[in-house]
DNA sequence: TTGTGACTATAAGTCCGTG
DNA sequence: ACACGGACTTATAGTCACA
């Protein structure tokens, strides 16, 4: 599952992107912010990776953001 | 790390057992909405598990409720 | 600076049960 | 209806070398 195309890690990875590339941040610098990988983050951004929410959180920190704000670009069917 | 108390893991899964009690939602009965383990549900609740960013849509889905209504109660210390 | 595939360790998540 | 546990399978975390 974590390489399939999945539009939700889609979403969320997109809109780390934007927000990164609004910070003017390289994947490393942001990856050091939140201690991540350089290339994890990479592979979040491409949609590749099903975060975890400690992940989301560390991430949302990182680019000082309230962890839901990452999420706002999701829209899930509802019935 | 599983069962070390992280206040976010706690933070979600408190927010997650008071909109299935507002909807008046048995673990089980959430668990079967969602498509996930009725045990699993119970450590989400009690903040013993780290879910992934497609099990936070599978639960908020189940709730009716958008994803990042999930992470509300989540305050991440801003610098 | 980023994309990508491969890799190992660990945690996620399921299924069975108990009180 | 829920907490909790053991044993189990599968996915994610996290890292690396290289294009």
């Amino acid at each position: 599952m974590t390489s399939s195309k999945d539009p939700i890690l889609a979403a969320f990875g997109s809109r780390v992107r934007q927000l990164r590339k609004e910070r003017s941040l390289s994947q490393e610098a942001l990856a050091d912010e939140a201690g991540l990988d350089r290339s994890y983050i990479g592979q979040v951004e491409r949609g590749e990776k099903n975060v975890s929410l400690s992940n989301i959180c560390r991430i949302s920190n990182a680019l000082n953001v309230p962890p839901q704000s990452l999420l706002e670009t999701i829209y899930v069917h509802q019935e």
